[in-house]
DNA sequence: AAAAGCGATGCAAAAAATGCAGCGCTCTCC
DNA sequence: GGAGAGCGCTGCATTTTTTGCATCGCTTTT
């Protein structure tokens, strides 16, 4: 759209730390592109730049209208999205940033059953730790967030909320294998594997041990729950996962079991949005399957 | 600000009907605004006027973008005041469309006494029957609305209700001044003043008597509440009206007595603002303030 | 002290928007 | 039922706006 390019041409500014360097990398010169600028600080009646000796940066000023930018580009894509509904053509772009849990069973499932009824609709998913998923909502750059145990939740609207107990997997000749469920303590007792600091379900098994005398002395510790889950194959040892990740059908070497609830509480798996956003129609749509099957799992 | 320049004229095509006048109306050529609008439709991906033989109209598309237009331009206005603000000048202008009975004594005490601690800020004050208060709002032509009873409440969102008990304006010498409150029978027995259909106070006096087997015979009726008291004194009848429009303390020769909630509940005063919308911070707090003292009324 | 990198600016060239005149069309009015 | 008025649309010349180039003054880096 035209009238966007101003602000297309000050979000590269912004990326780029400096006039030149973005007037290189949009194709325009920079002085081009610095009376674009100037132009548009002086009719919008205030900076928007701190110049630097070596460049320059967002002032508060300048926040505040990327972030009017940004969600009048998302409503403008929101109402194209609409007409492009309306007149016939049912087509629509999802994007969802989502927990690595999310990634194996869960999601790929989902989707394929939405675009079962709507094959027009297409999607863009990405792994996302709890904080970043949450920045990727209030940047707009994602319509929906399904993450575990989210940190802010300033700006996360939440749709649906689903406890999950964190689950210990083990070899099945682990002699925790043979318990119901298990106790952390005794996980701790045994080589384990534990998350990196972003994640929630580390964030919990911290907040428990901070509780008893107990501490993690993980063998490794991993931003990958694949790996994890992997290595437990190799060595006789403990990692945790939420059930929404597992297949707990899956006949295999491996078992899980639930740690017991009085060592730590259900964490809560969230699907959520932009505070006070409007989504585009398949977006919506999409959130309202998945809150209703996510509603169904407890 | 420039770059909306395209929706200020698409905004005049739409309000003049046809793009010839709406040129004459904006001083530009009927060929510039035609070839502007056409060349919007052709990067918005869609055509957003119907052609008719004598002119052009809003298609739905159209509609949805003019909705948009309009919201995105009101969050740049907050944008801006919010940018005035931190660049120190205090600032700000609040838009609202209230009921007539807030006209007389209310607004002008709360407006008053806001100036009073933020001198800088202005305000627009319109007078708009419920219907018409609520489109308002969803035009974003107004920040806040204060209605009697309004209609649909789609996109009005409710801020603060307060309820209000219909009262009857009487001469001091008529006969139901006597009691404390008054039968609505007694009231119609009368010779009476009701206000004209598109208000509250009606709506729901025509609700009572449907419940009965009385009818409204008004010896008038009015859309103004102000000629309906004035009116009282001239010929011993009742006129209705809720009593924060009425000065209680009024020395005078009228009095006024609540109608009993066994002929009528008591309707609902609310506070409101466009559902969702993030209002400018100066519309924030006097909205903020006004809840408070309307909330302590009760 | 020199070099490199930055934003700002004067001026000419390029691009975009506008105004003018006129086309084809539909509806209205005598 | 034909003339006229009003409409949206378009080719072309003109005006306005935007861009590119060269260059200045400044600060930081080497």
């Amino acid at each position: 759209m035209k009238h966007l390019q101003t602000f297309r041409y000050i979000e590269g500014v912004m990326k780029a730390g400096s006039i030149r360097k973005a007037a290189d990398d949009m194709n325009i010169t920079a002085s081009a592109l610095n009376r674009r600028i100037q132009r548009f600080e002086e009719e919008f009646g205030s900076e928007i730049f701190e110049r630097l000796p070596r460049g320059v940066k967002l002032n508060p000023a300048g926040e505040l209208l990327m972030q009017h930018f940004r969600a009048q580009a998302s409503d403008l894509r929101r109402v194209q999205s609409h007409v492009a509904d309306l007149s016939g053509e049912r087509r629509g772009h999802i994007t969802l940033a989502c927990s690595q849990a999310l990634i194996p069973y869960f999601l790929p499932a989902q989707i394929a059953a939405y675009r079962r009824d709507h094959p027009g609709v297409t999607f863009s998913v990405v792994v996302r730790d709890r904080e970043a998923a949450e920045r990727e909502l209030a940047t707009f750059r994602s319509d929906l967030a399904l993450v575990f145990e989210p940190v802010h939740l300033v700006d996360f609207e939440v749709l649906m909320a689903v406890p999950q107990v964190i689950h210990a997997i083990m070899r099945r000749d682990n002699p925790l294998a043979a318990e119901r469920e298990v106790r952390l303590r005794d996980c701790l007792d045994q080589p384990h594997l534990v998350p990196t600091a972003q994640y929630g379900v580390r964030a919990m098994l911290d907040m428990a041990v901070a509780r008893g005398s107990r501490t993690i002395r993980p063998i490794a510790e991993s931003d990958s729950f694949d790996f994890m889950r992997h290595y437990v194959r190799h060595e006789n040892a403990i990692a945790f996962q939420i059930p929404i990740g597992l297949n707990v059908d899956e006949v295999d070497e491996l078992v899980i079991r639930p740690l017991s609830t009085r060592d730590l509480p259900a964490g809560n798996l969230l699907l959520g949005q932009m505070r006070g956003r409007t989504l585009p129609v398949a977006s919506a749509r999409f959130a309202q399957g998945l809150a209703r099957v996510l509603g169904d799992m407890t």
